[in-house]
DNA sequence: CGTGTAAGGAATTCTGACACG
DNA sequence: CGTGTAAGGAATTCTGACACG
């Protein structure tokens, strides 16, 4: 009932994440994280966020994830209390996060397995621990678990 | 040299991954995709995709990550010279995939520590070995290693 | 089957300004 | 400082059709 996913299929995935460089428009941007346009406009203007398409030929701007991120811990430091700066310095500490996780699966994901229920993931090698291999195991609507199984041989 | 992100920090991550629906254009789309919007709008009519915001009302049509993630896949197929119904079915037997990829990441991920040059991503216990976290690090540039540390007491 | 194109209308975003404070 | 609003123009997307095959 298990179903091994063809490592041609992984290429595909790894391939896709690793290229896809997806934007999104002043709209999508403000109806995700509740920041008005003209707000995302004076951030930009202050020099806080910055679209990846200038609007230098009047177009449309476009933004990447990796902004949308940014705004919405930006806004959630504002519902806080904070000032504007203080909320800008505050997600500029730590703006590399969603850029790392991003990596981090890329890098380690080596093979997929489907459940009846789930996924298994196979993340290859612990630093001290050879032969072994780590699993996540997820069950929709449920916990990940971490597991070590051996490598195959 | 390090630094440990606080709790605080760390739930609005979550939050901000688990709650932020945000869409793009068809535009969006066909620029990160290579699929042209007339071929977006045929796949549409087909069944293969939808948009998630209806264009009843004559409005812009909003696509959601999972559909890019599904457009990519697709596109991909085709280009390995599969046809387009082919190329859906075999898309269809994976789109949970990257689903499972994100809640894998808001299920474990408990604490960030910064690094000098990339993080350290607690992804909490093994099945198996107590006592212990999986830890991941990423260097930027360079791969990601899992380790793993004495939970902290 | 599957996609390209030109056409006219509608939805979205553009800038610069006025407002409040 | 930081955001809301109304205004007119520009960029984007809309549908239905014609085309090729």
């Amino acid at each position: 009932m298990k179903k091994i996913i063809e490592d041609d299929f992984m290429q595909r995935v790894k391939s896709i994440l690793k290229t896809s460089h997806f934007s999104l428009g002043i709209g999508d941007i403000a109806d995700a994280t509740g920041v008005s346009q003209r707000q995302l406009r004076y951030w930009e203007k202050k020099g806080y966020i910055k679209p990846s398409t200038g609007t230098e030929e009047g177009k449309h701007r476009k933004y990447s994830y990796f902004t949308l991120a940014k705004v919405s811990l930006i806004q959630s430091f504002i519902e806080t209390g904070f000032t504007l700066n203080a909320a800008v310095t505050k997600a500029d500490e730590h703006r590399e996060v969603a850029n790392a996780l991003k990596q981090l699966v890329i890098n380690r994901l080596s093979s997929v397995e489907t459940l009846d229920n789930g996924f298994k993931f196979n993340l290859g090698p612990i630093e001290g621990l050879p032969g072994k291999d780590l699993i996540a195991t997820i069950h929709t609507g449920q916990d990940t678990t971490f597991t070590l199984e051996n490598q195959p041989s």
